[in-house]
DNA sequence: GTCTATAACCGGATAGAC
DNA sequence: GTCTATCCGGTTATAGAC
């Protein structure tokens, strides 16, 4: 095995974890899974990480931070509020059917977080972001579409978030397209009755 | 311990698994930790259940099956189809804080399921008793405030399923009262708005 | 820094007396 | 039907050579 500093050792091994709790789930997670899906002995582990639960946390860190991604980049067609609405609802949409496994890690690391003391905070934290991004995202849409919210934006993104939120658990679950679509429409619907002239 | 039937045993069982898994999550459900809460001793958990993934089984199941309580019983004022939905939003909102670590329980069983081959269906079905749930609800308001739905009732049953769903998500996170309260309001609102005259 | 080997422990499940 | 005692596989973590 190659001789690699330990940030990279710790970052090579945060990735393989990402990996393994997407295919199997936190119970599967052990340090063995992780190590063998990383390509690294269990020893080299413990150099780099002290304990399993650190690494842990600091996976749950990590997938905080580049939360992001997903929907900053994305290009507006213009056009009435309900469709760019649903437009990023669907782009949305797109990221979750590509990589299913990867949302799904997201809500049991949430989850894993909230039943311990040290990490429940990280939970809060991920939520904080999830809603500063949802009004972001409702900025940029008033902006492009030259409306105004009749509320005040951070009360909307939290219902965007629970949107999002309920249409990928139901989706993981049951996978119906079609039903999605219906959720998004609704969605879009609902949300863009709430923009009125600036 | 006195000697009791199988079949009470087995629910003695259950019960005492359901605490913990609110209590501990499903990782301390582990089989010693369910025969300390119950007050039985390891061997007649193995004399009552084949194995710890039948009892897990069976604890979906049963919970799937008591599931229709929350929401069944429930006296409409009348009114507005705004504030019926409301009502039954605050209602459901009620169960939610009375017993927190129960429906967290339920989206720990859930995933739980969605990870084994064998419990997949289950979680399937569960989703299933909460479509079916949700529409008979939407049913009721149609017929207490005598409106009818303008799109088909099993759509918006997804719907609602959604928004309460997400609706737990969020509030088992952050315990914010005011944005759960804010998250109803607009479910009301939005809902009402595809009921017409009959 | 990395490795093999092993300690120390915990989990599910079983044996066999009562 | 219930119990105590035990097996056995898997888990985290550590020791010590290289």
């Amino acid at each position: 095995m190659p001789r690699l500093p330990v940030a990279e050792r710790r970052e090579l091994l945060l990735e393989a974890a990402l990996r393994v709790v997407a295919a199997q789930g936190i119970q599967g997670a052990t340090t063995r899974a992780i190590v063998a899906e990383a390509g690294v002995s269990l020893a080299s582990f413990h150099y780099a990480f002290a304990s399993r639960d650190e690494l842990i946390a600091e996976l749950v860190n990590s997938v905080i931070a580049s939360e992001e991604l997903a929907l900053t980049r994305l290009e507006l067609r213009g056009g009435s509020m309900r469709d760019t609405l649903r437009e990023g609802l669907m782009h949305y949409f797109d990221v979750l059917r590509e990589n299913p496994m990867r949302e799904k890690a997201m809500f049991e690391l949430t989850q894993y977080a909230m039943r311990s003391p040290e990490l429940e905070p990280l939970a809060k934290m991920q939520y904080e972001r999830y809603y500063a991004l949802a009004e972001q995202a409702l900025d940029v849409a008033a902006a492009s579409t030259g409306l105004r919210w009749s509320k005040p934006a951070a009360e909307l993104a939290t219902v965007l978030v629970v949107l999002t939120d309920g249409l990928t658990i139901g989706w993981l679950v049951n996978r119906d397209d079609a039903a999605a679509h219906a959720i998004i429409d609704f969605a879009a619907d609902s949300l863009s009755a709430l923009a009125e002239a600036a």
